[in-house]
DNA sequence: TGAACGTATGAGTTAATGTTCATATGTGTG
DNA sequence: CACACATATGAACATTAACTCATACGTTCA
């Protein structure tokens, strides 16, 4: 597995996650390197919210914010609560809450 | 300004960022949120490199990675080194570094 | 100075992602 | 039951983003 390097870049090999680690790692990024889904979890940051309210809020169409909301329910950031008509987001567990908090803390420096 | 809402949720409309802010904060996690960019990222956690040892390790075409450093670049992950024929990448500062090994972390929950 | 090597970059192609539109499903209400 | 409202979802469309290809630029060395 020899290959023509310039330098002494095996070291380097070593650091490298493999795909499949490197490709879960993307996934979860990008959820979250979205506008729409940001401004979506910021609103549930205290507060379970119906997807009507969801999109008013955010001036959005509602089969948008229906969309992105699979997403989020697909990675577990969110979970749903039926109630009548209608369906209550809410952030999935407080480990979600603390990446929030922190990408605030860090957008802010 | 008032709208029609099912609930209480003008308490969540002041959690959320507003536009500048979302895609800031969206524009730096789609850096991270991409497999041969992170893959970059790791390969340089304790050594500097050059272009053409990044392409190798990744085997990938060089015109790809000079690409992606060159995003890299931009937004300040990246710094640039050259030495005679060759440009030698590393990461910015510390606080990159220790990024990357939180983002280790969180995978192997 | 010309050839080889390393890197950067614009253009074109393709794949992935987000939004809209149309519509289906489900629930409450007159 | 018929209708309105809330949500979900497939398909079409638009946009973005990543890679390849071709090529230019800069450096070294014979």
């Amino acid at each position: 597995m020899k290959k023509y390097l310039c330098g002494d870049a095996h070291e380097a090999e070593k650091n490298i996650p493999d795909d499949n680690i490197a490709s879960e790692l993307a996934d979860f990024l990008k959820i979250f390197a979205d506008m729409t889904r940001i401004k979506i979890l910021y609103a549930l940051l205290d507060m379970e919210l119906c997807v009507h309210d969801i999109a008013t809020i955010l001036n959005m169409e509602q089969s948008a914010i229906s969309h992105q909301l699979r997403l989020l329910r697909q990675y577990k950031l969110v979970k749903v609560r039926k109630e009548g008509k209608s369906s209550y987001y809410s952030l999935n567990d407080s480990h979600i809450h603390e990446i929030l908090i922190r990408g605030y803390e860090h957008i802010s420096e």
